[in-house]
DNA sequence: ATACAATAAATCGCACGCGATATATCGGAG
DNA sequence: CTCCGATATATCGCGTGCGATTTATTGTAT
């Protein structure tokens, strides 16, 4: 064996490059996404919103993969924005029911301009961004089927 | 078109993916890492130190893609718990160097069994694994000549 | 009816990441 | 020698993530 330490260099980990891209995708949103008075967990709270127009804090947790200690204090800034409504749900007063204001509806259009401002930061093959997205999947799944 | 706003989609972003997965991956390491007293950034650092012996924090910043922001408390901590050594580069006093404690160099002998673990809790195919990591790094290439 | 496990959300404490700024030291032009 | 821009590190404030715990509500077995 050349180094038994190998396995511990960064450039022979995929955990690295994972967490380094994630990071600066992050960064990378950010001045796109000040315009929008969003963070980027923010945004994908939002973007889940857009989509469902209604859902339960549960819902959201299970669809950005977080908890409630992350989550929860989230919505409260997005409801002092005034993006988000929180009401309790009669039939069942565990939940809580979000939805989206006006003003957080309205904010759909001025945010179709962030996914076109990030495509053009990284230049991907079609082929490497299919691949990929699969294989992110691939690993959430497993996690995800692991734990049940 | 079906759906003017279907780029908004979490569905149909990589961003996201990217995100959980990373989340996702810090959660899995931290178990290992706690009977090392690290967490997952600490540990990239120890990561960095195992290989290098010997390093700036500049260097440290550019191999992990952090600021001195966050990687200045970083070394605090690590200082503290008695895994790394901090002096002044006499021929150039802005130059802090960083070196292992004794006890920070024998820990790297205890880390062998985390990209064990780790590997475990993961089961991508070789080709999935390699086409991964070279579609990050080409991500990660792309933004540093990108600033320079 | 009532105690009790299950579920949904909220809270707490700590460790990041990072934009912005401050401090200390160095190197070079005049 | 001196000023000044460049470089290396440190600090500040805010917003996450997350393990752990707490609170409120519901369904259920007795």
């Amino acid at each position: 064996m050349k180094d038994k330490y190998a396995s511990l260099r960064l450039k022979n980990q995929l955990c690295f490059p994972l967490y380094a891209v994630s990071n600066l995708i992050t960064r990378k949103y950010k001045p796109l996404l000040d315009k929008l008075d969003l963070t980027y967990t923010q945004y994908i709270v939002m973007m889940v919103l857009w989509e469902e127009k209604q859902v339960n804090e549960k819902f959201l947790c299970e669809a950005l993969c977080l908890g409630t200690n992350t989550v929860t204090p989230l919505l409260k800034k997005l409801q002092a924005k005034g993006y988000i409504d929180k009401t309790k749900d009669s039939s069942d007063e565990r939940n809580i029911v979000i939805t989206l204001t006006e003003k957080g509806d309205a904010l759909k259009d001025k945010a179709l301009c962030v996914p076109e401002g990030i495509a053009q930061e990284f230049s991907l093959t079609p082929e490497e961004s299919a691949a990929l997205y699969k294989t992110l999947y691939k690993i959430l799944d497993q996690s995800r089927t692991g734990i049940k």
